[in-house]
Parts: C-alpha cells; structure tokens; sequence
DNA sequence: ATGACTCAGGCGCTGAGA
C-alpha cells in the first residue's frame, strides 16, 4: 500500500497538478492540507473519476483538509476530538478514517506566526489536544499513522540555515516537545529518502529562488505507531511534484507499506 | 534546467503562509 501526505497550497489552484501526480505516483491514500476551498467547491467528481472516495473537512479561504482513498474509507472523523478554537471557531485541520486497514489522520497545524502571538500558544494547545487524542491508536494493534504539515522541524538538520531561524517559530524548542511528547504516546517520525540532497526538505518558500537554491525545511512529517511503521518498505520526497510552474510550495511525501 | 512569491476573495489590495 501506498501512502502519501502533500499540503497543495489550494486545491483548486493545484487541480491539474495533482490530478497528473495521482496518475503518475498512484498513491492508495492521499492526506491533503490547505485545500482553500469551500465545501462546495471541493473537486469530489474529478477525483472519484479517478477511483477516489474523500473525507473533507473545509472551512472555504484558509485550512481545509481532506483523506483520498482508492481502498475504502470507514469510520470518517471530520475533526481532531478537544482540539482549541481560534478565535471562537474549530478550524478544518484535521481529517481521519480507516483505509485498507490503516487507520489515517491528515493534519494541518497551526503556523504559530511568531513566538509569543496568540497563534503561537494556539500552535501548542492545538499539538497538545493532538497527543491526547492520538495515544490510543498509537498503542493499538492496528496500523495508525499521523501525516500532514506539522509545522515544525523537527531537528536543526531539518532547516537549511539555522542561524536565519534563530527566534523563529517551527524549531523552538517548546514546537519540538510537543513533537516529543507525542512521539512519548506511541509513535515515531518516519524519516523519508530525499532524492536528492541530504536532507529530506518537503517545503520550500517561493520566493527568492529557495527551491533551486535548495533553501528548505522539513516539516511535513510522517508519525506512525509500531504497526505501521515495522511495514514500511520505502520514504521519500517527491521533490519532482514542486518542479516548475503552478507548483505548491510543498511537495508530497510518499510511505510505501508491507501489510 | 528547478529561476527571483502565491493564493482567495473579489476587482484593489489585504492577510496569510513559514
């Protein structure tokens, strides 16, 4: 089984482009992030032409997650249970359901924008409610995995430069316990294959040549439960999906299962 | 070549992204 987790940076924007790497890369399960779409506007016919039933939680302009599957979708979850509002609402960052067996969380944490904004605190509440809820699949007996943008490097390895980090939000190390704390609940990072360079970057800013330059961060992240992870066969970062025009800046990590 | 930011909402420009 294949399975993948890409922030699109706008579905709508990204149809084409994902439409093309759902054919070439033929994942069984998609996690997608910032869909920015409104529920009417989700893609549902496109995708199902290409053999895909979707869980989508989608709040319109920012957020929006959503799981693809071409191997089934039980027991849908449209949010992560005790996650914080922002702002007097619950946002779209969390969707789940059980796939092929695979029980699959997509997930968008919250960016944080600097240390010591509400966002930031908002980033922390939000990661701790996601430890909490993830710990009994983390310790079941049945494959469980947490993919999405998390927001955080996880290592300073996981940046380019970390003296241009230096006060930032996504490597401090408060972001960085939470990633401990919920590795402590039951599961571990899966660590991709860059195809090429040393360092599996999965998001690159657009501007100022960060992508050819290779400026980028490690922050889509893949957390699975011993099940999960004593079946993957191969990792990797399709860093060919954020190649040329009308690309995300993120590209798609790919899991490849034994099951 | 991978090339100097992009997206939605809405029609000018702002907020967000990380």
């Amino acid at each position: 089984m294949r399975i993948a987790t890409w922030n699109v940076n706008s579905i709508t924007a990204r149809l084409p482009r994902l439409t093309q790497w759902l054919e070439s890369a033929q994942p069984d399960v998609l996690c997608l992030q910032e869909l920015k779409v409104s529920d009417d506007a989700f893609p549902q016919q496109e995708l199902r032409a290409l053999g895909y039933e979707s869980v989508v939680s989608a709040q319109g302009r920012w957020n929006g997650v959503a799981v693809l599957s071409r191997v089934g979708i039980e027991d849908p979850a449209l949010s992560l249970p005790g996650a914080p509002a922002w702002e007097g609402a619950v946002e779209a960052r969390a969707a789940a359901a059980t796939c092929g067996g695979v029980r699959v969380w997509s997930l968008y944490v919250p960016n944080g924008r600097e240390v010591g904004h509400p966002h930031y605190e908002y980033k922390l509440q939000w990661l701790a409610a996601l430890r909490d809820a993830a710990e009994k699949f983390a310790s079941a007996a049945t494959p469980f995995a947490a993919l999405g943008d998390f927001n955080i490097a996880p290592t300073d390895r996981d940046v380019h430069d970390i003296a241009e980090f230096e006060g930032s939000t996504h490597v401090t190390s408060r972001e960085r316990e939470a990633l401990a704390a919920l590795e402590a609940a039951g599961v571990s990072d899966v660590y991709p294959r860059p195809l090429k360079y040393d360092v599996p970057f999965t998001y690159w800013d657009y501007r100022q040549l960060c992508f050819p330059k290779n400026r980028g961060m490690r922050i889509d992240l893949v957390y699975g439960n011993e099940a999960f992870t004593t079946a993957v066969s191969d990792a990797y970062v399709d860093r060919e999906a954020r190649k040329g025009k009308g690309a995300s800046d993120h590209a798609p990590v790919v899991v490849d299962l034994e099951l």
